[in-house]
DNA sequence: AAATGTGTAAAATATTTATTTTATAGATTT
DNA sequence: AAATCTATAAAATAAATATTTTACACATTT
């Protein structure tokens, strides 16, 4: 009987939703982890065409989506000799997989927030040079300047963090399972 | 002149909205970080029809946005005598809902995941009962094999690192700016 | 240089998510 | 116990995202 092949491939299919479904965690569309998982599962890179067939997508959304993996450095096209189609790769550790997105994510909301910061204690000091009648205004202004305070040192501290996760430090103080090395490199 | 409070008051709207964006990492909805926004910014509970009025949206909006922020570990609904309108409260510590936000998202991918091992495992072992005649299949089972065991370990990583973050023990490797205290607490 | 293969912009459509409107149930006050 | 106030469920609508269709530019092969 030819049961057993289906019922793995089945098995298979159910992998690569857990792993697009732990990729939604981070935010991402679930098609992007869908791809995710199916080339790691290929253990080996894939053209846009068959990633369209395994998807059952058109080949325009497998390029769309996997630009957007690049752009969150979870995945890069490879080049092999003789292939004219584009190969695409995935990082294939779990761990790396998961500080890709944690760092990408929060080091765009880095910049943001740098940006907003000195725009707003530019505005701040602008009205510095007046001179303020209203007591309770004063002070507001002055709570503010708190806050603005609080909000740097806060995304300082992500910054950090980010550090320390992409570093690898995380992992001094958060160890991986002893012995476990991914695909069996 | 009154020109400064009005001044004042696009800063204030400008910091909530920086507050909102920085929420949108987490991927909640934008209007959730708009409304813890405006009652951190209000520095007192608000009711939903405070909230309605802030935002411009329904009360009934409001009242979905709140039960998600409470699902979230971001909100809490207060008791006050003699006001019988519930009084929305938000956790004002950065930080601390950075870890709720971090934990209860992980911690229902936890648990997901973790009905996802048992399923699949339990899969696996019943085939084995039959005899399998393709050496390939024999092989594939193997790896998915490895597979499952690989995801679990990672799964016991994350696992590890809510505990990490929830207990605060980040804080004594990635410490946060000393002295900064929340609204002069 | 025509013909075919490749990837991706731009526009159109479909699906999902956010929001409002309407309706209702449980308190509190009159 | 009627009238009013509260929050929220259920259904309807609007807005945002995901996906496909069409079109086109750039290579490579014939």
């Amino acid at each position: 009987m030819d049961e057993f092949p289906h019922q793995l491939e089945e098995s298979k299919e159910q992998f690569i939703e857990k792993i697009a479904d732990n990729m939604r965690t981070f935010g991402v569309s679930e098609t992007i982890g869908r791809v995710l998982g199916i080339i790691y599962m290929n253990r080996e890179p894939m053209t846009l065409d068959q990633l369209s067939e395994a998807t059952g997508m058109s080949k325009v959304r497998m390029s769309q989506v996997v630009r957007q993996m690049i752009e969150l450095n979870i995945a890069e096209k490879v080049f092999k000799k003789g292939v004219r189609k584009d190969l695409i790769k995935v990082e294939d550790d779990y761990y790396q997989t998961f500080i890709s997105l944690f760092t990408s994510n929060w080091r765009k909301a880095i910049s943001k927030s740098r940006a907003f910061e000195r725009k707003l204690r530019n505005e701040l000091n602008a009205m510095e040079a007046e001179e303020w009648q209203d007591e309770s205004a004063i002070q507001e202004k002055q709570e503010l300047i708190e806050e603005i305070k609080l909000w740097t040192d806060y995304y300082d501290w992500i910054s950090r963090l980010v550090e320390f996760f992409e570093s690898g430090e995380i992992f001094n103080h958060v160890p991986k399972k002893e012995g476990g090395n991914q695909h069996g490199k």
